[in-house]
DNA sequence: CTTCCTCCTGAACGGTGTTCAGGTTAGAGT
DNA sequence: ACTCTAACCTGAACACCGTTCAGGAGGAAG
């Protein structure tokens, strides 16, 4: 049998993931589908945790490819446009906010839509001091309301059905909410129109 | 020995999820505690979940009581003091964000501080239709906000030496960002001042 | 004195992440 | 062609976990 590289775990993880969902994605499992002793697993990294880091990872390096920003648009709505993709990204896989939060609640990975939105921010004009409070308020919500969303969606999808569907709308009025907030910060400093 | 009471289960786990932290509080743990076998819990609740759902409804009642909130004040103060109650409550207990944020996200309790936003912001002349979702916003930033700030806070006092202590200042931006963005769809339907 | 209901026992089932001493094997360097 | 090193893996065990189930104890109510 061919040998296994770390990038070869982390792609049969995440293949699992998507078809069987988080809980699903035990190490016994995993090594399974390598035709591997989980003990194997261990070689290529030091516990679970850092396993599920390095998956969250290459869930949004998939899907959030590092698309150059025309600086030409409003802040704005180079934030939004960094919230949106961060949402569907995670709507991509199965119980993929769930694993994408918790990561990132865990200090192990998913940094990067962090880091281009407190670059964005920055570039805005906001404040020193409110970047990474602004930065991770967003981050929080999308988060948050992804997770909400994705966890209603499956348990519709299994036999519990919900009310009603939860639009996309709900997500943009959210986001929205919090955009503005961080608005009035950035036309404290540049009042005015964007920049 | 003196038989146990599904109240007695819930202050019990309250407890241990204060001494030892919620990866500790184990069906056995508990069981154990009270002088009993596991499988004795399972009369007081179907499941682990549910049993959770009841500490976290515990914690909440605990420490955020049904204080009667003066109308006399502005509806953003009220929804803030909420907030900060909420934020409050969770970090009285150890690991208490995780819990009610998860408890939450399944819905199996904690309810109360949503539905006492929705009261105050449906109050303030909020729109119908945008109240869940400024409710939710709301909510996710508290509990995003706290499960980092605690996750870090608990992380700081074992070892692992942090950066910054992260001040209650951090949350009063984030949830003033959030407000702030409430109250500019509040204003559109009373323009003018607070009500 | 019996019936009912609450609370509990004891044992087991089928999992989980993780550790460890040691074995195999591919590929680079001489 | 041959060694050596590092990467990768084995097999077994450890110490847990949530949950199920048939049945037993015991107080309160009739």
């Amino acid at each position: 049998m061919t040998r296994n590289s770390r990038h070869d775990v982390v792609a049969q993880a995440l293949l699992i993931l998507d078809d069987y969902g988080l809980a699903d994605l035990t190490m016994r499992r995993l090594a399974g589908e390598l035709g591997v002793q989980p003990s194997a697993l261990y070689h290529h990294f030091p516990n679970k945790q850092q396993l599920l880091g390095a998956v969250a990872d290459e869930l949004l390096d998939r899907r959030m490819p590092e698309r150059p920003r025309s600086a030409a648009v409003d802040w704005a709505e180079r934030t939004s446009a960094i919230c949106r993709e961060l949402r569907e990204a995670m709507l991509a896989y199965r119980d993929g906010a769930e694993l994408v939060s918790t990561v990132h609640a865990f200090g192990l990975g998913a940094a990067r839509p962090g880091e281009q939105l407190a670059e964005v921010l920055l570039g805005a004009g906001l404040n020193d001091q409110t970047v990474p409070t602004a930065t991770r308020t967003l981050l929080h919500f999308v988060f948050g309301h992804t997770l909400d969303e994705q966890t209603h969606l499956q348990a519709a999808a299994a036999g519990a059905l919900t009310d009603q569907p939860r639009a996309d709308s709900d997500f943009e009025l959210g986001l929205a909410i919090v955009v503005d907030g961080v608005r009035l910060r950035v036309e404290v400093a540049f009042p005015g129109s964007p920049r």
